[in-house]
DNA sequence: AGCCTTTTGTCAACCGGTTGCCATAAATTG
DNA sequence: CAATTTATGGCAACCGGTTGACAAAAGGCT
């Protein structure tokens, strides 16, 4: 009665000026109610538990929820349930595409289960990270934290008050996603020690990066068992132009090959060997971690430690709504497997002409 | 009184059972209304009208919030309000790292501003586009659209609902962030002609891509203008492989140089081009669109047109935030420039030997 | 002092679902 | 056929804020 009936035809072409609350506004379980001749909490239940009603009933609202197009309010519903069907994720850092495949499985593996992901980043700082970890608990059913930088109690602290799972580093009592490097290093290390290599640098990462420490442990056990010297040599970040910068440790190091705790500082580093002449692999052979994209737009092709990154994204996310759904293991570990992607920046060293 | 009094040194390493709800759980205004002996309402006003409340009161209830360490709760806040500080990006494909700027842009952005990001893709197709765009609306402020592809009138009624900004295309009526490509382009056809080319082939994008049409449009313009020939080839889909399924028929075109919808395309053409033993630049040469992450590794180092996609997410948050605030332009585009990045993909052609 | 305006806090309704409890109707059983 | 169990729908309280209306208190002015 008092709304006027013609809010469409008005002005086609005109600039909307407010936007909506009026109009087609959605429609509440009350109307829906009220069209099907039910109590409103019968409408509810026959939305959201399977069973609890009639079919005749359930029937009857389905077709009056489908006439009116009703979809729920889903902070109506969040308000006294919690629930929200939504889960965070948060990487360290975005300009860095090992986390694109991560957040693509998540975002993949979400939308399949019908949860919105909701994102950020931390910058690669531990302080950002637990601050953007507690401004989402208030809005997540769950939190997968992506190579977190922060420490093993705050994740813990964390995982508390709700779901979390942890990809890239290993948190008693909580459940991780990690891929299993020894496999993949492994794999490295018996092709370099094949092709003549005897000394090996790496490069690490970030001190607080857990799957830095892991890379470097492993590659210290397969050189060992391979019976070659490693030596390990830090960078300032690890980003491309982190591997730019730790050329002149690499060349003063010695070593005739390289693993990098990432593929970004492999192809900085490349870049920058190259750029002083070096020949890759003639004189020098670089490996890096995780494949990323564009690993092998490189010349040459970057040969690098696979991890898995997408599947360790939707994993995590599987791993995060079973446990929601009560399913699941509350502290299992996932392990993926990595692999050696043989290309062309490591082979046989070419004795110094 | 009812609540027993250590929770915390209870069982520190035994695995949680349940999550929260116990313990230090959220408190509320309402305890806060207490604590400070004031009304629950005066709690609200203290807290989100600035200047409603006196001084007096307002450090009273601070204090008493702080006390409590309180955080507001969202739901229960955007139940009456509908404001979520929330806003929503779709982009048409995760994988394409041309959005991973975008979205990073649109993070940083959103952070600072105290709004949270939610993603969503829609798979290159309309109707996912459509249905990701509807369900979001229910719980965001506002949408961002990266390279949408649905219809613009589809577009508009999203927009007539919240306020909605695209990037990478022109929508009447609807605020937009959209490289202006002419420059770019400009500056790569006479540099191509410059360089003794007669022959441009432009390798298109999807069909619904409003961006490849302008692109193609900016091509011919550049070209007529140069008195160069311009042809365009389609693509069958805007990444590496369809970059490299289309090398036959850039072969068979007769062109001696290239420009791609985008980088993807760009960077699959070369190298299937390179791996049937053509040299570019010297015998084709290669010029992408907006210099994505990765387009420098390839060898040689790929020319394009840079489009400034993170200022472009980064940019749309802006305006939408700004939309939200009552601020800005209901229906403004915002233009970015784009420009020529010279790199080795492209130079003069060598006289067939 | 008396009256008017402004400030400040309270009351109560509301946002839109969810859910425990109860009453009625239907189905099962002795 | 009565007695009991089970299926179904309704009632009302609740989640945690927000906000319009109003009253009490404080301040300003003649």
């Amino acid at each position: 009665m008092t709304e006027p009936k013609t809010p469409d035809a008005a002005a086609p072409t005109a600039p909307a000026k407010k936007h909506a609350r009026d109009g087609k506004s959605n429609a509440t379980i009350y109307d829906i109610a009220k069209v099907a001749g039910v109590n409103p909490s019968t409408v509810s239940r026959a939305l959201s538990k399977p069973g609890r009603v009639s079919a005749k009933t359930q029937k009857l609202i389905e077709d009056a929820a489908a006439e009116l197009n009703y979809q729920v309010n889903p902070f109506a519903r969040a308000l006294p349930t919690g629930r929200t069907n939504t889960f965070g994720l948060i990487v360290a850092d975005i300009t860095n595409p090992t986390f694109f495949d991560i957040i693509r499985g998540a975002e993949t593996t979400a939308t399949v289960r019908d949860y919105t992901l909701v994102l950020a980043e931390s910058a690669e700082s531990a302080v950002t990270e637990l601050t953007a970890a507690r401004r989402m608990m208030a809005t997540v059913d769950g939190l997968i934290l992506a190579s977190p930088r922060m420490d093993d109690d705050d994740i813990r602290a964390l995982a508390r008050d709700k779901p979390v799972v942890v990809i890239n580093r290993e948190v008693d009592g909580v459940p991780c996603v990690v891929p299993d490097v020894n496999k993949g290093i492994s794999e490295a290390v018996r092709s370099l020690a094949a092709n003549g290599h005897r000394k090996v640098a790496f490069v690490a990462g970030p001190p607080q990066s857990w799957m830095s420490a892991r890379r470097w442990e492993g590659v210290q056990a397969a050189c060992e068992w391979s019976r070659l010297e490693a030596v390990r040599l830090e960078s300032s970040k690890p980003t491309v132009d982190g591997g730019r910068q730790v050329a002149r440790d690499v060349r003063a190091s010695g070593a005739t090959a390289v693993l990098t705790y990432n593929d970004l500082l492999a192809i900085g580093l490349m870049q920058e060997l190259q750029a002083a002449g070096m020949v890759v692999p003639d004189q020098i052979s670089i490996v890096g971690f995780d494949d990323i994209f564009g690993a092998d737009f490189t010349t040459p092709p970057l040969t690098t430690v696979r991890s898995p990154l997408g599947e360790c994204g939707s994993g995590a996310t599987t791993l995060l709504l079973d446990l929601l759904h009560g399913t699941g293991d509350p502290a299992g570990t996932l392990r993926v497997e990595t692999e050696l992607v043989l290309r062309g920046s490591s082979g046989r060293l070419l004795p110094a002409g």
